[in-house]
DNA sequence: GTCTATAAATAGATAGAC
DNA sequence: GTCTATCTATTTATAGAC
């Protein structure tokens, strides 16, 4: 019978494939670093280590290439919220889902957000498997949110919605840099702290 | 005897002044809408309604165009806080401060804060009004947060550098833009809900 | 100082050999 | 698919007349 899992990777596709993963995390690093406009073709190309008309074989602009590695990380997001613990409180569940999101904007790898009237936000747009996997999100974030807001966990005189992007904020945080900036203090205490901001708020409780 | 104060600027000066200022204020807006590397030279001219090669004449590079749109709205946040009431307990002043730094953002008129590696960094680390101003602001700020922490009435358990920084990251917000984008919430209630969260934090008290 | 026109550099994208 | 070399458009910046 045929079988629905996909085939087996042949050892030309399995470089393919590495070889794109290399092309994503220089994107991703990229991206975080200097954002979509400030990242130049020629800079990955270089950072990845092949000629720029290779990386037009992979990708058909830059948009599309920033919008794959964008993918990527939500991808990779919605997998995470799909394997948290299912009997953690669900206030426990979102901390957990900030925590997560720092520790990709630590490593370096989550991209900055594009500007308002951006080429890239049109191609996310139009992007089917970067809308689907950000609805995914939402909702999963959503529902627990709501469950936090009726345990009387979280404040239930915010929106929903507030609540939401203000945990999304979290992954482009500028306090993460600017700690890191300062030396002062390392991964785990930044993560903490900006947690406790986040959800204890800066007034003494 | 001679006058400390400015001399009474003439009608030239007065037009000039003027000028300078609307060009401030479109610098301002693209950069709030696009960032530095994504706002064109170009769209700056045009937005203000002169040559570009006029625009060279006042600023001598985009640097130094979008340096001076950043000192004068440091040097607006340095004016501001000077003139907060005395009396307010410190909590307040904090409140207030954030509190406008969320209306200047939601007026389209604060800039973007520049990328990791921008040569915009390196203009502002240059710009002595600059470094000024911010030294100044700082300074004021972090007396406001010792107080209000030896109050009682901050965090005490946060360093107080983490507390600037997180007022500070209230000017680059998106979630300003998000709730704007929603149509659901008017600037005001916007505004409350930003300090809700960011002084209460999500959780319940 | 303002303008038009243009230089000089760099960006995204492609041609064509291998 | 990868490479070198190149095209085209755009961007920063300047020349030179008024």
């Amino acid at each position: 019978m045929h079988s629905l899992a996909p085939a087996k990777p042949s050892f030309k596709e399995q470089m393919l494939a590495a070889r794109e993963e290399a092309i994503m995390e220089s994107v991703n690093r990229l991206l975080a670093e200097k954002g979509f406009d400030a990242m130049t073709v020629d800079e990955v190309a270089a950072s990845v280590g092949i000629a720029k008309a290779s990386l037009y074989k992979h990708f058909p602009s830059k948009e599309d290439l920033a919008a794959a590695a964008m993918v990527r990380v939500m991808r990779r997001a919605r997998d995470f919220l799909a394997n948290i613990e299912p009997a953690l409180p669900p206030l426990d569940k979102l901390k957990a889902t900030v925590r997560w999101m720092l520790s990709v904007q630590l490593a370096g790898q989550m991209p900055s957000l594009p500007t308002q009237n951006s080429s890239l936000r049109a191609a996310l747009a139009g992007s089917r498997e970067y809308i689907d996997a950000l609805l995914d999100i939402s909702d999963r974030l959503g529902g627990w949110i709501e469950a936090a807001q009726a345990g009387g966990h979280v404040n239930a005189g915010l929106p929903p919605i507030a609540v939401l992007y203000t945990l999304y904020a979290r992954a482009c945080d500028p306090v993460l840099e600017f700690l890191k900036a300062g030396g002062q203090h390392s991964d785990e205490q930044i993560t903490e702290l900006v947690l406790a901001t986040c959800f204890e708020g800066l007034k003494a409780r």
